[in-house]
DNA sequence: GTAAATTAATTCATCATTTAATTATATGCA
DNA sequence: TGCATATAATTAAATGATGAATTAATTTAC
C-alpha cells in the first residue's frame, strides 16, 4: 500500500523514523511540491494537505519544516524567488548601457530564468502582479533586488544621452517589457487551448516579443539577432 | 442617504419584509459587489460571507438569488463578462481591415471598455488567463464572442496582402497584444507603490502601449494620433 | 538508549449551504 | 375604502464540510 498514484505524484511512500544520511531532503521536496501547486492553481486554492498528499507525507510535515502556511510562502521567497531573481539580476548587471542590449539581454535573461524555474512566470503574475495579497506584500517589504526601478533608470539615463527615444516613459516601458516577457508565458495554456495550438512555445514567445520590440526604442538588430 | 459607499462596509441596513417597488435592486447591487471583490483579491480568496457583509446583508441571499458560488460567478459571466465583451467584438467590427487601424482600435475598445468595466483586467487576467480555475473553462466552453481568434484571422488576411510584416506569427502578434493592453492596468497597483508614482493612469499607459507599438507592424501615426 | 523524523488523531476556525422564522408589501375581497 | 391574507424578501440560526494548526504517540537511525 505505497499511497495511489495519480496525477503526477513521486509519492515516496516515506518510511517513518529517522532518516538515513543517504536519504532525500524532505523539506526541499516540500518547497518544490509547494512550489508547483502554487503555480499551478494558485497560493489560496492549494491546501497544505494537498501539497503534503502530493509528496507522499503527512500534512504535519509542513508544520514541523515550516511552521505554517505564512512561513512556508516565506521560505519560498526567501530560498527560491530571490535567489532566481538575484541571478537574474546579476545578470543584467552585464548587459551594459545600451537599451537596445538592455532589452534583448532582460527578455533573454528572463528567458534562461524561467526555463530553470518555470513556476515563476505563473506565480509572479498572479501572486505578486495581480493579486495583491500576502506575496506581493512581502516581495515589496523585502527590498528585493529591483530589476524594474533598476531598468528604469539606465532607460532614464539613455534618454539623457540622446541614445533612446525621450517620447517614452522610462517606468511605462518597464511594464511594458515586464508584461511582454511575463504575460504571455503565464497564461500560455490559454492560448494553446483557444488557438488549439501546441506551438507557441516559450522560444517562439521569446523572440516574438524581440522582434516586436525591434525598431522600437532604437532597437534595430543589435548584432547577434541574425 | 441610502448607503455610504466607501470601500469594505456601504452596509445599506436594510430593512427586512418584502421592498417597495422603488427599492433598488438588490440582485444587481450584489453582482456588483462580488465583482468588486473578486477583481480585487480573486474569486477564491472572496467568501460569500464577504460580499454579503460589503452589501450589508446576510449571506442567505446570495443563495436566495444565485443558488450557489459556482452559479454566482455563472451569472457574473453571462451578465456582466459577456456582454462587455460582446461590445468590445462589436466595436472592432468597423475597425477596418487595416492592421495598424485594427490594433489601435483594440487598444482604445479596450480602454474604453475597461473605463467602464474597471473590474475586468486584474478579473480576467487572473482568473481567466492565469489561474486555470473554473471561470477559465465557462468562458471556453461558453463560445464567448472570442475576440483574440477575430483578430488573428484578420492579421494574417493583411499578411496574405502584403500590409502586415509576415515574420510576426499572427497568433503571437495577438497575445503580444492582449498582454500589453491588459497586464499594465491589471498590475498598476504594484507599479505605482514600486515607483511611488500616482500617474501611472490608464491613459498614460493605453497612450505608451500604442507608442510601443507604432513602427512596428505597419503603425505609423494612423492619422489621428497627433 | 536517545534524539530526530514521521504519523495518527484531535482541535479549532471558517466557510458554504440549508432551514425555519420574521417582516413588510401587495392584492383580493367586502 | 378598509381589512385579511398570500407572498416576496430578508434574517437568524443550524448544519456539514474543509482546512490549518496542534499534540501525543511511534518508528528508526545513530
Amino acid at each position: 500500500m505505497t499511497a495511489p498514484n495519480h496525477r503526477g505524484a513521486p509519492r515516496r511512500s516515506r518510511r517513518a523514523g529517522r532518516p538515513g544520511a543517504d536519504e532525500p531532503d524532505l523539506r526541499q521536496l516540500l518547497l518544490d511540491t509547494a512550489i508547483a501547486q502554487f503555480a499551478r492553481v494558485g497560493i489560496g486554492a492549494t491546501s497544505l494537505r494537498a501539497i503534503a498528499a502530493a509528496a507522499g507525507v503527512t500534512p504535519a510535515m509542513l508544520h514541523y519544516y515550516f511552521g505554517d502556511k505564512a512561513r512556508l510562502t516565506q521560505a519560498l521567497i526567501d530560498e527560491r524567488l530571490l535567489p532566481a531573481l538575484t541571478a537574474l539580476r546579476a545578470q543584467l548587471e552585464l548587459a551594459g548601457d545600451d537599451p537596445a542590449a538592455l532589452i534583448e539581454g532582460f527578455v533573454r535573461g528572463l528567458g534562461e530564468v524561467v526555463a530553470r524555474h518555470p513556476w515563476l512566470p505563473p506565480l509572479w503574475v498572479r501572486e505578486v502582479l495581480c493579486e495583491g495579497g500576502a506575496l506581493r506584500d512581502a516581495m515589496l517589504r523585502q527590498r528585493a533586488p529591483s530589476i524594474p526601478q533598476m531598468l528604469a533608470q539606465r532607460f532614464a539615463k539613455a534618454q539623457a544621452e540622446g541614445r533612446l527615444d525621450a517620447a517614452l516613459d522610462p517606468r511605462l516601458l518597464v511594464v511594458s517589457l515586464v508584461g511582454l516577457t511575463l504575460f504571455p508565458v503565464a497564461s500560455a495554456p490559454v492560448w494553446q487551448q483557444l488557438f488549439g495550438a501546441q506551438d507557441l512555445g516559450a522560444d517562439a514567445l521569446r523572440e516574438h516579443t524581440l522582434a516586436l520590440l525591434r525598431g522600437r526604442a532604437g532597437i534595430t538588430t543589435p548584432g547577434e539577432s541574425r
